[in-house]
DNA sequence: ACCTGAACACCGTTCAAGT
DNA sequence: ACCTGAACACCGTTCAAGT
């Protein structure tokens, strides 16, 4: 025997076999997986099977399928993109926003996973924080900033809900194919013109409404 | 023999038995359900047990699990209580957002169903044309339209979504058991406080913001 | 003709048997 | 000791056999 069977060197090629399973390793597959197939395609067995093992591997490294799915939102919420603190309140709430914003779009299929179980990830708090210095910088009172705290976030989150999808104007038309011009007058009329105007654009425009409203 | 067999009545007791199985029967039974023990217990084996009959006798009624999930959703939309139609546009914002907000406040699982779904049910067409309506007749134009429209459209989702819970920052604060006030004093100082605000009552408060900076 | 049981191809997870 | 295959209790749905 020239070399320990254990670990990270195939016995017949000598490459570096893929590594040894590690929660880090079921994370990523668990991420590409559901990247290019969706979160319904995201089963344990799958996943294996993408990691050439069996399903029961996996559960040395994650509790279960619930539990890769808690550590995939607390990997997702650690990686947003946040800018430095700015003691502008408009400002920084428009950057914090924004980067939570940016994150949600980049994995769209997070907020379906938000919606049904909450987004209660540590590294969440930072971002809370930081709101509420914010607001309090602002001159809001208590009251004030939990009202515009509410305001906020759930515009964020009804956005990033409705973005992952075409958006509701758009989508509602789709589903229902044409719609009578006759019984909908001003809906068919803002369907008509209203192509082509960017969602990212409303989103930005809307944010600082928003603001203008809470500073 | 009595009687038909083929209806309506027991052969042992002429009780009028359970009707026999209609959509109608099958949606109210799956409302239910889903009322009592949550999205996930809804399934197409335990419907069918609960009318006392076989998984397959449900599909004579429903094309599958997503048909009978749309025809939930459809019906939860249609049974949303519109107000009369005010002139007023920030009275006619104000009813249809509010009756919106009170179907979801009803049966909250259903939020989590549009989340991943899409909202794109035919009864919500005459919710979306007055609201445009009340926009154009408080003087926008179209693009203001469009942007007011996703920005109202946007909270009153992302309150929906989160209001299932027990709201953001309480949640946030249970998930993580007792927070660190030295690295979040902000946060814990407005937990601390805002212990009794109501969500209703902040909504509220936040529509009629909204409204403000909208009309 | 209408209805539905058995069967198929999945799923998450337990548990005991492998090395 | 560490790893994992077989098995269990589910799931939605097809399909052919019942009446």
């Amino acid at each position: 025997m020239t070399g320990q069977r254990t670990n990270a060197r195939s016995p017949t090629t000598g490459k570096p076999r893929a590594a040894r399973l590690s929660v880090d390793r079921v994370l990523e597959a668990a991420f590409a997986r559901v990247r290019s197939t969706g979160l319904p395609s995201l089963t344990m067995r799958q996943l294996a099977d993408d990691l050439g093992t069996g399903p029961m591997t996996l559960y040395r490294h994650v509790s279960g399928r619930d539990d890769l799915l808690r550590r995939m939102l607390d990997r997702t919420v650690a990686e947003m993109d946040l800018p430095p603190v700015s003691l502008d309140p408009r400002e920084e709430l428009t950057g914090l926003v924004t980067a939570v914003h940016a994150r949600f779009r980049r994995d769209p299929w997070v907020v379906t996973l938000v919606a049904s179980e909450g987004l209660s990830s540590p590294d969440i708090l930072p971002v809370v924080e930081r709101m509420l210095n914010a607001l309090k910088n602002a001159g809001c009172n208590h009251d004030e900033m939990a009202a515009a705290y509410a305001l906020i976030w759930h515009y964020t989150y009804g956005e990033a809900i409705d973005s992952h999808r075409d958006g509701e104007l758009d989508r509602v038309a789709a589903g229902m194919g044409d719609i009578d011009v006759g019984e909908y007058p001003t809906l068919a009329e803002m369907l008509c013109r209203r192509r082509g105007t960017q969602r990212r654009h409303l989103f930005e425009g809307n944010l600082q409404r928003l603001l203008d409203s809470v500073l």
